[in-house]
DNA sequence: CGTCTAATTGAGATGTGTCAAGCGGTGTGG
DNA sequence: CCACACCGCTTGACACATCTCAATTAGACG
């Protein structure tokens, strides 16, 4: 029968989609089956919102194509971008015990994500007290991760939070960045004429090649890595 | 025998410090007696360390007395704080997992913890995984927390940012600081200079009252919460 | 009473945001 | 297929918030 083999193909794609989370890594297509029949593969078209900041937190969500943007917006409507998140990245991992989201999630290329009622998602954890541990550990790295991006936003000029910035997605996404640099001013933390000439001073470094729109290109990433002033 | 005595008492006392902790409120005094059984009462004068950033995490902490900086410093030499511990909370609950601490802990003024071993702590929590779930809740409050002080932090003035770090202490600790404006300023990001230029203002116009050297006693919290320029 | 640390205020330097203008590539509609 | 419009990129000039440096005052403590 067509339509039940379509069906399992599906849901043997959810799996497959579940284990590129590291959250889920430890665990064998058996156990994953069974939160992947509550999965359901949703598309967003660039642009488009997941959640918002403050919105209380029904689904799940784990990315499984595009970039999906991570950002919260400061009271006087400044953008700051904490997470650019890809295939394999949790949305809101740590969401099990907040009823609310903290932070907004946009769609900035078409994206297509798995998404898991909360209750589903909460119970297999319950079940699962492995995963708890890990959705702990991805956490604590997170707050790691904001405690030095507060200490440079304090502590250190924006050329060298650009820099780290830079450093950052690459080490994420490769030396090849597909992004506006405007992403890039909102996840420094500062504005997008800032960041074009921090470019503009890397670029007659030889550090980076202007790639054209939308992209930013890292040719020397040793020299990045030491770089000063 | 007095000696066993006063063990018992140790021990009682060693309970219920740990109760005092959110998360192990949750669990009954027979089951937290295991825990209590590693764990060690131990004194730190104002200003020595417990434990600096990047140092092997080799016990789990939990503030009983005193004031407890959590800070880091940036590369430049700037220290910023980012939380003040005192009784009942955890000062590394999320090292669990994570090998190395990201913090530095500093007493500011005489200080009295439990402390417990690493490995009787994860063995501790393997065993009751509720309390995994309440350590997580309690790490992603603390990412909330400091996604909203980066979200200040680039987009709202310094005057607002020393505003908001004056309610969130006021908050925990009542309306009485007793904190050094330099205290301040760390938690603040800002400079002492700076932070009591903003306190003079607040004086102006009757918020806060000078209550001597360490102290800062706000007088009109109503206002502190609706404060405008 | 003297010393030491904290608090306070001033004046000046400067990094970074803001505003404004121009350029160039890309896509779209006539 | 060309032309026009839009959007992202780039650079310049200027304003200003905040840091830095310096000097003074006040309070605590021996």
């Amino acid at each position: 029968m067509v339509r039940t083999k379509t069906l399992d193909d599906d849901l043997g794609a959810k799996i497959n989609a579940l284990k590129t989370s590291h959250i889920f890594r430890g665990l064998a297509s058996g156990e994953i089956k069974e939160l992947a029949l509550s999965a359901a593969s949703v598309r967003y078209p660039k642009g488009s919102y997941l959640f918002n900041d403050g919105d209380s937190a029904e689904f799940f969500y784990l990315a499984q194509e595009g970039l999906i943007k991570l950002h919260k917006e400061s009271y006087s409507g400044k953008s700051v971008t904490f997470i650019i998140a890809s295939l394999g990245d949790t949305l809101n991992a740590s969401a099990l015990s907040i009823k609310k989201h903290f932070l907004s999630a946009q769609a900035i290329t078409d994206a297509k994500v798995l998404r898991i009622p909360q209750k589903a998602y909460w119970a297999f954890v319950s079940k699962h007290p492995t995963i708890a541990i890990e959705i702990l550990s991805l956490t604590a790295q997170g707050l790691d991760t904001e405690y030095n991006r507060i200490v440079d936003l304090i502590g250190e000029e924006v050329e060298l939070r650009v820099v780290h910035s830079l450093l950052a997605l690459a080490n994420k996404f490769g030396p090849n960045l597909m992004l506006k640099r405007e992403e890039l001013a909102n996840y420094a933390g500062t504005t997008t004429e800032t960041a074009i000439r921090v470019l503009s001073k890397l670029r007659k470094k030889g550090i980076i090649n202007s790639a054209g729109r939308g992209a930013i290109a890292i040719s020397n990433l040793a020299n990045l890595q030491n770089y000063k002033r």
